[in-house]
Order: C-alpha cells, then sequence, then structure tokens
DNA sequence: TTGATATTTCGTCATCCTCCTAAATATAGG
DNA sequence: CCTATATTTAGGAGGATGACGAAATATCAA
C-alpha cells in the first residue's frame, strides 16, 4: 500500500489562515467593500508590520486580493468569496461573527474610521506611534 | 471608547480544532459513525498518545463525543454535525476533502480496518509498536 | 532633490503546536 | 489477585506562529 503523503496542502493553509481572530476581524471588516491598509490598522488596534503580515498570509491564500492606489494600498476579499464551494465557508463564519459583541464593536468602529479622512487618519495613527 | 476585547474565544477555539489535517482526517473518517481509537490510530499511523491528544482537541471544542465500552473507547461526531449553522462549516470542508487524494486514500484504508477484527487490529498495532 | 508618509520586510522574542517515548490508568480475563 | 491490553497523561524536542520595533522600500509633494 502506498504511504499515506497527508492532505493538500492548499486546503489545511487555507483553514489555518481563517483560523486566526485577527485576520477573522479583517475578512468580516472587508465583507463590504475594499479597505486601505492605515484603515485596518486602525480597526485593529495592531502594529502596522503585524497587520500587514496578517494580509500577507490572506492574500497567499487567497481570501484577499489587493490594489495599488499611490501610496495607499486597497485589500478587498476575491471573487472565491462569491463562488460557490469551499468559499460558502467564509459566509457561515461570518454568520456565526455576527453573534461575537467583538464583531459589533468592530462594526461601529469601523463607520468611524471611514467617515475619517483617511489622511488625517494616517497622520492620527503615526502621531500615536511616535509617542 | 470601550477596549476591544478580542473575539469569543469559543469561535476561534473551534475554527483552529479544524485547522489541522490529521484532525481532518479523523472527522472525515468519522461522518459515517463512531470508530475506536485503535482504528483511528491504525488509520493515521500516528503514536497512540499523539492521536488521542487531536481527540481531546476535537472533543474539548465538541465536534465529537466519546463512548465508554469496556477497554474500548468510542468516538463519533456530535449532533451539531447535523445542525444547521455554524455546523455547516464541515459539511463544506468535507465537500472541500472529498477531491483530496490523501482523503480517498484514507477511505479505503479505513474499510479494509473495519472489516478487520478489532481484537487483531489491536494486536497488530502492540506488535507493531514493540518492534 | 528632499522630506514626509504608507506599507512591507527583517530580526527577535515568547508562546503554542505536533509529534514522540515513557509512565500512568483502567478494564477484561485467567 | 495478576497479567495483558486499550487509552490517556506527562514531559520534552523541534518547528511554527503572532506580536513587536527598526530598517527598508516606494511614492507623493514641496
Amino acid at each position: 500500500m502506498t504511504k499515506y503523503q497527508g492532505l493538500k496542502r492548499e486546503t489545511i493553509v487555507a483553514l489555518k489562515a481563517l483560523a486566526d481572530g485577527n485576520r477573522l476581524r479583517i475578512l468580516y471588516a472587508l465583507r463590504e467593500g475594499e479597505l486601505c491598509v492605515c484603515q485596518l490598522i486602525a480597526l485593529l488596534g495592531l502594529a502596522p508590520s503585524t497587520v500587514s503580515k496578517h494580509l500577507t498570509v490572506l492574500r497567499s491564500t487567497q481570501w484577499v486580493e489587493s490594489r495599488k492606489d499611490g501610496r495607499w494600498m486597497h485589500y478587498r476579499l476575491t471573487d472565491r468569496f462569491r463562488c460557490r464551494g469551499f468559499s460558502k465557508i467564509l459566509h457561515v463564519i461570518f454568520a456565526e461573527l455576527e453573534k461575537d459583541q467583538g464583531i459589533r464593536m468592530d462594526r461601529q468602529r469601523l463607520k468611524t474610521i471611514c467617515e475619517e479622512d483617511r489622511m488625517c487618519l494616517c497622520k492620527r495613527l503615526f502621531g500615536k506611534a511616535q509617542q
């Protein structure tokens, strides 16, 4: 009998990418449209480098894709989200997250963040970081 | 603004439990009914203690439940599997796994394992371990 | 060109995960 | 009771993960 080779890496890696609270917050925040990195940094309250790393993980597993716009980088859910099949998993998880107190706070906070001018937001972020 | 508290641990922990190849193999193997630990050990080809640990993780996150029968311990998927809501995630993942070459091998191997007498199976396992 | 700014990359640290072996526990059967 | 056997617990090695700060990169704007 052939030796067992392990499951396809792809599936497992894609699931691992979902099994982190902050990455789920990012995905949930993106469900209504694209956001730039500074907005996600403001939302999560983590170091820029940490957020960037999470986004790399999500992009390499094709949960998100990015678009460059001058100095800004925008991230959005991939089409995978809208397709049937494995991507349905995101819908199920989002439905579960709706019940979460923390996610509700994120939703409110994101609204505030999106109302703010992006320039001002970035200034605020960097100002904070320098203290 | 209240400090963000993080997502509900429960959801994340349940997802982390799914983000491991060998635990997925276990869940998939259980989809048609209960199995005892020695059968799962034979299927996975891992040390008994390792399989036991995985089962503890899956039980503590309520993906499986156990039933004691003399010296044997049987594991099965919880009812959660059959319910709507978050548990739908398992169906989606299983559907994805169907495409996996490794899972197909597991399915075949499991058939052989289930045909064998449990006593003989265990003897074989322990015999092997002692070499 | 120069400086400000948005994001990523790099290096590090602490923690967590997965596997193993060895020892402990629990039960069946003589 | 004693031994074999099925499973779990304990302890440890090695590698992955997630956070940070500092430095690098890329682009805008003066």
